[in-house]
DNA sequence: CTGTTAGCGCGTTCAG
DNA sequence: CTGAACGCGCTAACAG
């Protein structure tokens, strides 16, 4: 509503002054402070931050740019991203792709044109397109979760190979060798990923990988959720032999298989093992379940938001640098030893 | 990097002119138009949105604060929110007060600096510091959730009330007589609405209050989730004779208790029954297990967002405007009849 | 310690 | 159909 002007014309000064003392800018003697001070007061002025950021090339805002806030495993990292940022006097933007890559164009324009001071982005795709926009504008960014084609930048994400290597490693100590991997999109590195670990596990252990047990989800984001994991697993149970053990590569995909699994009258984990990727706030499964392997999700958020600001805070452009952090298999009901050969 | 000047100079324009093929404002010649364009594309140029905002004194933002992004009711509400906002080009900033006033006001004032064009707020209390401040800015808001002292204001919510009723009266139909409550803080309206539908469930069957099965959380936001549940859980079961059923005001007080219950080596809903307000997603649970008091949570966050935008929209203050939405009893495995007496 | 000048990048207003 | 002048609210860079 009121202006620096009213202010300062309120207090005698100049908006400079007033500039000074709400910026703690510069001395200032004690008299006209409390003066502006008292003006400020009087007005309930509050500074247009849109000014101030036009003026000094600043927004203090970091946008977080991810697939699906409504994923406990995002929710969590945003969390953390939110806290750090919050600790160094940043906000933060969410914004929601569903893994659309035109969404995420769309919102990286958005987020350029309102100049935010970094970015911190899990691609929905690992095609460069987006690195390329970021870079012509030069803005500072960090990559979480998943890998880029294009290497050199600054990301940090869990191991995905090493996880998915010791859920299937699990499953094969169990004595299972018929695996099912049920994955994501082909196009998130992710996916990729942890379809390596499988089959390294596979290959270790003298198991030929069956083509016929590994399936990528297809979607669209938005329709996708259990409806995914529920037909893969309608597909693989139609295998013959079928599969005594399925890994599934996210919570979704999982809790989708657990339900073609019970209406095909099937027990987990007496008739089939269930071990899934990322696993679920305590808070809100009443008795654990799933062997999981779960990645530290308020981590990686946390050491996302520190890398970026260190980059914002350091005048140099320093050598990229990547954070790969472990996973941790927990291994719950319902995972076990196969059924006897009938 | 580029401004709207660096375009007009490549293209042999004034400023004015690329202004204008950016807004589609204003006529100009097919000719003068590409040549625009084709300046545009070839600098990559991007117009600055602070700068638009400033001079029109609209930044297309909402704002929703809630208390904490992490709790799926929230979440839910908040892809809602978001679903609206998007249609019409607004974007949206989330807030994180974990029911801390202080957090809350904190926040609004940078709202107020950041110029947001409306405000979507959960309250962390139900006193009107907030609201002063918004109106005294003239920012116009929307109360989700929650009821506030001040009436008059533009609200959406659920009938925490007879959502409250429904479920004790679950409860007592099924036998109970003897049935503990719950609750968060006492400072939030839906745990005192809450408590008055539970007291009206006992009243109608004539059963007299114990005032010891009546529990409110103390939290400190951060540090509650479970562990208040449990405690309160544990309290409850301490007194004789024991009750034989929990309405417990949320998911996390739910979970908590069930938690203390089963540490107690008490079966549900064998020994004692648990319902709960709020529900989970679908997509995260393999097999629900508590009967629940559902909320349409998408559902409040797109009428709230439809609400702000519609009084952004029209030019005049319209009448202060509560949508009331019912609430949904799913019963399902946690609640049954109480044990044969002892 | 305080004020003046200038301009961030854009859009409104009014002339042509 | 196009352009010039001005100002949104604030602060950097100089005075003094």
């Amino acid at each position: 509503m009121s202006t620096i002007n009213d202010v300062a014309r309120l207090a005698g000064v100049s908006s400079m002054t007033v500039s000074r003392v709400i910026n703690n800018s510069g001395y200032i003697s004690r008299q006209t402070r409390e003066r502006v001070e008292r003006a400020i007061a009087e007005l309930g002025y509050m500074p247009n931050a849109l000014a101030r950021q036009l003026r000094s090339k600043r927004t203090k805002t970091l946008a977080l740019v991810l697939t699906d806030i409504t994923n406990p495993f995002f929710t969590t990292i945003a969390r953390g991203v939110e806290d750090v940022a919050g600790a160094s006097g940043f906000s933060v933007m969410f914004c929601n792709t569903d893994e659309s890559e035109a969404d995420e164009a769309e919102y990286l324009q958005l987020l350029i044109q309102r100049q935010v001071d970094g970015v911190l982005l899990v691609p929905a795709s690992s095609a460069s397109d987006s690195l390329r926009m970021l870079r012509a504008h030069k803005l500072p960014f960090v990559v979480i979760d998943r890998r880029m084609r294009a290497s050199h930048v600054d990301e940090v994400r869990c191991d995905s190979e090493a996880g998915a290597y010791s859920a299937v490693r699990h499953l094969i100590d169990l004595g299972h060798r018929r695996i099912a991997m049920l994955t994501g999109r082909k196009a998130i590195s992710t996916s990729a990923d942890r379809i390596a670990g499988y089959r390294r596990a596979l290959a270790e252990a003298g198991i030929e990988p069956d083509r016929r047990l590994t399936l990528y989800g297809s979607f669209n984001y938005r329709e996708f959720n259990q409806a995914d994991g529920y037909s893969m697993a309608q597909q693989v149970l139609a295998v013959t032999p079928r599969p005594t053990a399925i890994f599934a590569a996210n919570n979704f995909i999982a809790f989708g298989a657990m339900r073609a699994l019970r209406e095909a009258g099937l027990r987990v984990p007496e008739d089939l093992s269930v071990v899934a990727f990322d696993d679920l706030p305590g808070e809100w499964v009443i008795e654990p379940f799933l062997t999981v392997v779960a990645q530290p999700a308020y981590e990686i958020g946390r050491l996302a938001a520190d890398l970026l600001l260190e980059r914002l805070a350091s005048p140099k452009p320093a050598e990229p640098r990547a954070v790969i952090l472990p996973t941790e298999l927990r291994v719950r009901r319902s995972s076990g030893p196969p059924p006897a050969e009938g």
